[in-house]
DNA sequence: GACACATATTCGCGCAAGCGAATATGTTGC
DNA sequence: GCAACATATTCGCTTGCGCGAATATGTGTC
């Protein structure tokens, strides 16, 4: 994980929205596929450039993908999202994305997947 | 400038490294290749996808060009710019630009170019 | 095992990036 | 005007990206 890389995944409207939803906590793909509003591939593929990567770590849970940030960050990674945590209030998009997180998450949810 | 754009300047390791050296206060495009040690061609290249995006600014002096960023920054520049200084000093190939660049500027120069 | 749901992968495409080599433009000093 | 220096641009090429469409894989349920 060097800067570069970090760069790379962050220079995509799409991964930038998915990594900083996941600073909110770990998510599963069809949460995440639900606040983005992208088709199922798309995001499937930008989630698979972030793990190569090594931005995001998955654990499966059943039926569904958990994706997370990993647990234990270099410090590189560490100021990176800290400072993507800063910006994202800056910009509508992100704003409205944690909207339609904390709407789904508020659901009675059939399904209690990634809290 | 938006935050696509601004991790677009920064996913490529030459712009990477000039924009950090930048950071450091204007240089003229030769010192900028000496310390990269980068051909002609593929720095100026670089220079020119900064200037387009509005990540740095011009002014000629003469024969020369000096490259500065911008004086008056947005927040959300202001905020990666500092995140890039602060993460630099992790990563040996900024150092080393560093160093580089101090001995240059310490050289008693032909030329007075962008100090 | 068949089906439904969740997720990943492949394919074919258009497009932009990055590169070296060559060439063009701008500036200064004679 | 010409030579020398500083910088920018163009060309032809290769490579990787992002996309939609289609298809494959994995997992629970009946």
């Amino acid at each position: 994980m060097n800067l570069v890389r970090i760069h790379e995944c962050l220079c995509d409207r799409t991964r930038l929205r998915v990594v900083h939803l996941l600073l909110q906590g770990p998510l599963c793909v069809c949460h995440l596929q639900e606040v983005l509003g992208e088709p199922q591939a798309k995001v499937s593929r930008h989630l698979a450039y972030l793990r190569r990567s090594g931005m995001v770590e998955t654990e499966r849970d059943g039926k569904w993908v958990i994706y997370r940030l990993p647990e234990r960050r270099p410090p590189l990674l560490e100021t990176n999202l800290a400072c993507l945590q800063d910006c994202a209030a800056e910009e509508a998009v992100f704003r409205r994305d944690l909207q339609k997180l904390s709407k789904i998450r508020g659901l009675p949810g059939r399904r209690r997947a990634a809290l």
